[in-house]
DNA sequence: CTTGACCTTGCCATGATGGCAAGGTTTATG
DNA sequence: CATAAACCTTGCCATCATGGCAAGGTCAAG
């Protein structure tokens, strides 16, 4: 299987396959004679899997420790769980973070009329120290 | 004021100064005769402005429409409204996609028993296909 | 044999920020 | 006054994950 079609089968692009075996995130792939990157089921599933963390929102670095941990068949499942609720807190923090901003434009954006007028307590809001 | 006093004054680095003057966010300052860029009170002000609009999510682009808002004392209110306004939908989104994430990655967390055994349904979550 | 679809590598760009290095300036201190 | 510390300058590199483009090689179908 070429990189292309393994692209299309795994839903990571060529270009990112390449880069995940450049920084070492994957193993180097076999090649054909003329230098084709080659790949089986197998990768497939594995880049599957790696998309699919991306998706949760892992970094590649944390993918990193998730495929040690799925390659070893002997670890214990804790240690699985405290990387995924690790990276739940790093979430929360997140979501923390962007809806005290929503919460304060919100404020803002209630004050202003939004008409013709050009007095805007947004614009106010943003030139004084916010109260808060 | 030099660049050091300023960034303490307004809480943007001395770096971010340089960069925001360097893409044209903010005027070039003047300069001492030995080329050390000289503030005064109102830059301050700007760059706390800009400060405070990057701690509620704008980027720098936004930032650069709505400084031009804050600069034109005819402009409707209606328009920095509606820059308020996507930016909300905008955090809405982010904050949705975040939440998604860390719903998905709670139930595959929940369902792990975390101790000692290597079964693991957080791996096998992101090996499988998501059921939803 | 040509055309088009695919592959290769490698460099550049994003956005916002930090770090470091090499060098010039200013200020304070001995 | 001399020197050191603290400050400034520019410029390049790094982050993180990804896309784009270019120049060139390969393969399959017509």
């Amino acid at each position: 299987m070429n990189i292309g079609e393994t692209a299309r089968a795994s839903g990571v692009s060529a270009k990112m396959i390449r880069h995940y075996e450049h920084i070492g995130l994957i193993r180097e792939s076999s090649r054909t004679f003329s230098g084709y990157r080659q790949y089986n089921e197998r990768d497939v599933h594995l880049l599957r899997f790696i998309r699919r963390a991306r998706d949760l929102g892992f970094s590649l670095e944390q993918i990193r420790q998730l495929l040690s941990l799925w390659d070893d068949p002997e670890r214990a499942s804790a240690d699985v769980k405290h990387l995924a609720e690790a990276h739940i807190a790093d979430l929360d923090a997140r979501i923390a973070a962007l809806s005290e901003m929503r919460a304060t434009l919100v404020a803002l954006a209630q004050a202003c009329h939004g008409d013709h007028r050009p007095d805007c307590p947004i614009l106010q809001g943003l030139a004084a120290p916010p109260d808060s």
